[in-house]
RNA sequence: GUGGGUGUAGCUCAGUUGGUUAGAGUGCCUGGUUGUGGCCCAGGAGGUCGCCGGUUCAAAUCCGGUCACUCACCCCA
């Protein structure tokens, strides 16, 4: 019979990986307390139309990689995509606006598209998402970023690249929109087939197509911050001032466009050589009308994800792991030998304190040989006729010395351990 | 959805132009040695060679199909 195995683009986190997400996770969670930012668990199946509302009916995500069913009450729900639909969801249902305008949310998990996996990339991946909600001040956009490069340079992350753009608002983007349109149309031909499409959907995707042709066309088309409304520029003016005030290094990158519709003005990327094709580790902007596109007051807003994922394949192996606290096995030679280390190995990890021991009855060597496996810190050998008091050498496992203090219960072992 | 690469032991991989009981390293188990573990020595368990079909006296090896993994396009975090 075939085995089952897991499914396609869903893997499993072993426990030789599961320590570096959860340091990792420790650390941000008290970065995000200090700043302010508060945790919202909100559910991974929403109703569909939430994120076709939101996300845009014409973008990849809606169109071809979201997991939606009909379920038994046959209402069409989604396993959600991506998390800021679902938080802007609870803000208005919950009616968070009138205790608090002013409200800033992370919220980590799996996240769900069905693409085709590859390196970085897989089909529940998880976010770590934190969004701003209720200001538009441009030094809150200034402040997020600025905190996101402080977050990713105290897990250890290097060689980071901040690019920015503006995308401009409801008023000026679909004047631009038409510019590029004009600009494009005479020039259909040397498009790529998936250009010639984008060009009645989404003509600003075109700027970051990777086909060479499609870069040369459009190298001449107006960019968008030559285009934009006075107020987006001066939006935007202030927000690089104020990333330069905070000595924030970014580079502005005039071709770079968002894949869901809901991003207005701000928009940002940061990614890392060291991720292979898919480079982007975080990813964000602004967006001042979703709130109110899904049933809300008009409420500015801005947030970005970090792709948990990539994030965790950047760090090294060894990240997080617990060198310091002792850990201790307990070797046995003998029957009655394994009854008393039975209660002391208890005992000791009620104490705080990490134990473990082996009941196989192995020989002292393979015993042994497993403590160095755990990576213990002391080997405690209990022997079965040896010492009256019942417990034999506490030995350090590191450098081989000795210390052949005998102790009488568990009580003093564990005050031995601790001193 | 499209293209390339790869599927042989738990893991990392050899396997010459098709040829007998398919190998190594590592890990695992047992024993020896060792001032009770690390080093060393001996032995042992473990594989329908991804799956199905074809060619052949003979297929891990050649051909076709299929599935899985992987990298890239696309898209995005």
């Amino acid at each position: 019979m075939a085995n089952i195995t897991s499914v396609r683009g869903f893997r499993d986190i072993l426990p030789e990986e599961t320590p570096k997400w959860q340091r990792v996770e420790e650390k941000i969670r008290k970065i995000f307390f200090n700043f302010g930012i508060k945790e919202i668990r909100i559910p991974i199946l929403e109703k569909t139309e939430l994120f076709k509302r939101g996300i845009g009916e014409a973008t990849d995500i809606v169109e071809k990689e979201m997991y939606t069913f009909v379920d038994r009450g046959n209402e069409q729900l989604t396993m959600r995509p991506e998390a800021t639909a679902s938080v802007i969801r609870s803000y208005i249902e919950h009616h968070m606006y009138e205790k608090d305008p002013v409200a800033k949310l992370f919220t980590i998990g799996p996240m769900f598209r069905r693409e085709r996996p590859q390196k970085g990339r897989f089909r529940q991946f998880h976010q770590i998402n934190v969004e701003f909600l209720g200001q538009d001040d441009p030094r809150i956009d200034a402040d997020l970023m600025s905190m996101l490069i402080y977050l990713l340079t105290e897990l250890g992350l290097e060689g980071l690249k901040l690019e920015l753009n503006s995308l401009g608002c409801d008023t000026c983007r679909p004047a631009f929109r038409e510019k590029v349109i004009l600009f494009l149309k005479d020039k259909e031909n040397r498009l790529c087939e998936d250009c010639r499409r984008r060009l009645g959907s989404n003509p600003l995707r075109v700027f970051d197509c990777k086909n060479e042709s499609c870069q040369e066309t459009i190298s001449g088309a107006p960019t968008i911050l030559d285009f934009i409304c006075p107020e987006c520029t001066g939006h935007f003016e202030k927000v690089t001032g104020h990333l330069e005030i905070l000595n924030v290094p970014y580079s502005i990158n005039k071709r770079m466009v968002r894949g869901l519709d809901y991003y207005t003005r701000t928009a940002f990327e940061i990614t890392s050589g060291a991720l292979g094709a898919q480079n982007a580790v975080t990813g964000g902007g602004r967006y001042d009308g979703l709130v109110q596109m899904l049933g809300g007051p008009a409420m500015p807003g801005i947030g970005f994800a970090i792709g948990f994922d990539r994030l965790i394949s950047m760090l090294p192996d060894n990240y997080g792991e617990d060198t310091g606290s002792p850990n201790i096995f307990i070797a046995t030679m003998g029957e009655s030998a394994q009854g008393r280390a039975f209660s002391i190995c208890n005992a000791l990890k009620r104490a705080g304190i990490r134990a473990d021991m082996d009941f196989s009855g192995k020989s002292l060597k393979a015993q042994m040989k497993r403590a160095n496996k755990l990576n213990c810190s002391h080997t405690l050998i209990i022997g079965d006729t040896e010492l009256e008091e019942g417990i034999a050498p506490l030995r350090n496992m590191r450098d081989g010395t000795q210390d052949s203090v005998a102790i009488k219960n568990a009580d003093a072992l564990i005050e031995k351990i601790n001193n």
